[in-house]
DNA sequence: TTGAATTAGTAAAACGTTTTACTTTAAAAT
DNA sequence: ATTTTAAAGTAAAACGTTTTACTAATTCAA
């Protein structure tokens, strides 16, 4: 059964596919068709289950509903949360996504925007690593609304969306500090993106604050996608040579693989040993002692995402850039 | 800055249209184009930066390497984690993925259907709910590589892609019964799909080659999208009113939330109170003590998925569809 | 009763590709 | 010296829409 075009309801209904045209995108009024003539293409539309095929759609008008997000990873469940949020929120205006992750790989990244460049798509919402701002500066060029969140490119002037991590990440460490921990340890990642150089600012910053003394040997830096057990072992030896009492880990993953660490040489987490992950985690709320945990108000940023990048897109006129920072909340366990 | 088109790259190179797309689609040497113009040509469109616009190109020739992926709930971490397998393998392939959940709505399944369909995407792999299987039907009849996942629509014939839910169930409870437990209990959801229903029926299955009464009140259905509180409520009384001595969850945010509920009691598992959790999560290897998990082979699932999908893609013909049951595994912790 | 305005609708161009069928020139075969 | 074949390339149709500029018929105004 070929697949049913504007044509074949023309024919159907014995007017012309410009008619046909009018009334599928509500503009019948407006171009003085008759309410006899709309009423009876409407049937025929419903009776046959026509749908305007999108592509021709896009190709003529310039513009495809749809909305690219690109994420470092979707597995990972603070991005897969926020997806799930701006989709919803996406798709009640009518507006669809498509996602893809980047795997903090620069030509992926570059390579997804290409392609969602070629498919129209009519705005981008990115949370951009290092080493693509030309690529996004072409999207500005172009006009089309980009949105940074979770992180931000300090050579871009665009809308951006986040936490204050550097606040974030000096306030938990002054809960370590005012609970009297000394050797507080850092678990972040090598990847260089903002977000995660603010959080070490932030750590270095408190102890500087607070008269601590920053040593090089507290801050380990694993190295993003490599082998999970590689990383628990170096964690293990971390925990282990250090008279380390308390310890911050710069993502959620790292926290959760630091207790698999943990667990594995038998440290325990509590009096003598604290520790404060960055993003909420199930685990974290049942594990057990629990952990306490930077919370960053998913719901908030992905509306405020959502709702910058739909004004965007509805404005007519260049709409100024808008720097959004949403508190994140220490949840203390 | 007009984005460009085969045309300026036409005129800039002082060749046809034709020349260049023959160029860009690989077809040169078989149209017989001389290796001086391909070199010019070639220079040009590096040099120029000209993508071609896909949604022209998909419109001309009917596909969009792209493969539509309908999941449940991409914040859910079986899907997410599935998700990003099929992503990366698909991507390797040159094949896109658009994804999007259905939330298990009927409607948005549908709409989601339909939308992919006016987006002409090549193949959609599925995680089916009932009511939409005359959609499917359509888009079999319509020659579209469909290939379900996780869940079993027994009145569609097409691809499967799952895990045996039934004997993972049976297995998960005569472990119990090894272990000499009496009482146990199934906490379950209410939605109404194969997977689901399966993990229900090797459960009483289970019971009755063990001599053991099945009672109607050790089965808990969850109403699916309910508030997480009212939840835990439910399993709470579950949990308190009964002399229960182990629970198998069906999914594992069930069981998240039934470790909460236990939490919250102060119930503790251990010899007297076993569980087991339908699909592996982070938290069950962390929590303390760690929690045994039917554990679905995610990586081999998405393996075959894009396999089957994609030999369905390249061949002109009609595979004979196929159902590939992949064990699942039961971790003791 | 004529010209203007309104009503109801349509023809055709355009969006950017791919692909079929064709042309022209040169080389090879007879 | 002619015909055949191969090489190198191109013109134009087609994909399914939207939209601009148009026509024809009717009503209205003066």
């Amino acid at each position: 059964m070929k697949t049913l075009s504007i044509k074949d309801i023309a024919v159907k209904a014995g007017v012309s596919i410009t008619t046909v045209s009018f009334i599928i995108n509500g503009k019948a009024k407006d171009k003085s068709i008759s309410e006899a003539v709309i009423k009876k293409v409407e049937k025929i539309i419903k009776e046959s289950g026509y749908k305007p095929n999108q592509i021709a759609r896009s190709l003529r008008t310039g513009h495809s509903n749809i909305i690219g997000l690109i994420i470092e990873d979707i597995s990972n469940s603070f991005f897969s949360r926020i997806a799930r949020l701006i989709e919803d929120k996406a798709y009640k205006k009518g507006y669809k996504i498509i996602y893809s992750s980047t795997e903090n790989s620069v030509d992926k990244a570059k390579e997804l925007i290409n392609m969602f460049k070629s498919r129209k798509v009519d705005g981008y919402i990115i949370s951009p690593i290092k080493g693509i701002e030309e690529d996004i500066q072409v999207l500005l060029t172009d006009n089309k609304p980009v949105i940074l969140f979770d992180r931000n490119l300090s050579d871009i002037d665009t809308n951006y969306v986040g936490s204050d991590h550097f606040k974030a990440s000096y306030q938990s460490i002054e809960s370590f500090i005012k609970k009297g921990k000394k050797n507080i340890a850092l678990v972040t990642t090598d990847i260089d993106v903002e977000q995660i150089v603010e959080r070490l600012d932030g750590y270095k910053q408190a102890l500087i604050d607070n008269n601590i003394p920053y040593h090089d040997d507290l801050v380990v830096k694993i190295h993003f996608n490599q082998d999970e057990n590689e990383t628990i072992e170096q964690m293990k030896s971390l925990f282990r040579s250090k008279e380390i009492d308390a310890v911050l880990f710069a993502t959620n993953y790292l926290a959760i693989s630091g207790l698999k660490a943990l667990k594995q040489i038998n440290k325990t987490i509590g009096e003598d040993f604290a520790v404060i992950a960055y993003d909420d985690h199930e685990v974290f709320e049942l594990h057990t002692p629990s952990i306490s945990a930077v919370q960053q108000p998913l719901e908030e940023i992905a509306e405020t995402v959502i709702q910058l990048i739909l004004s965007q897109l509805s404005s007519k006129s260049k709409l100024e850039n808008q720097q959004v920072i949403i508190s994140s909340k220490l949840i203390e366990r």
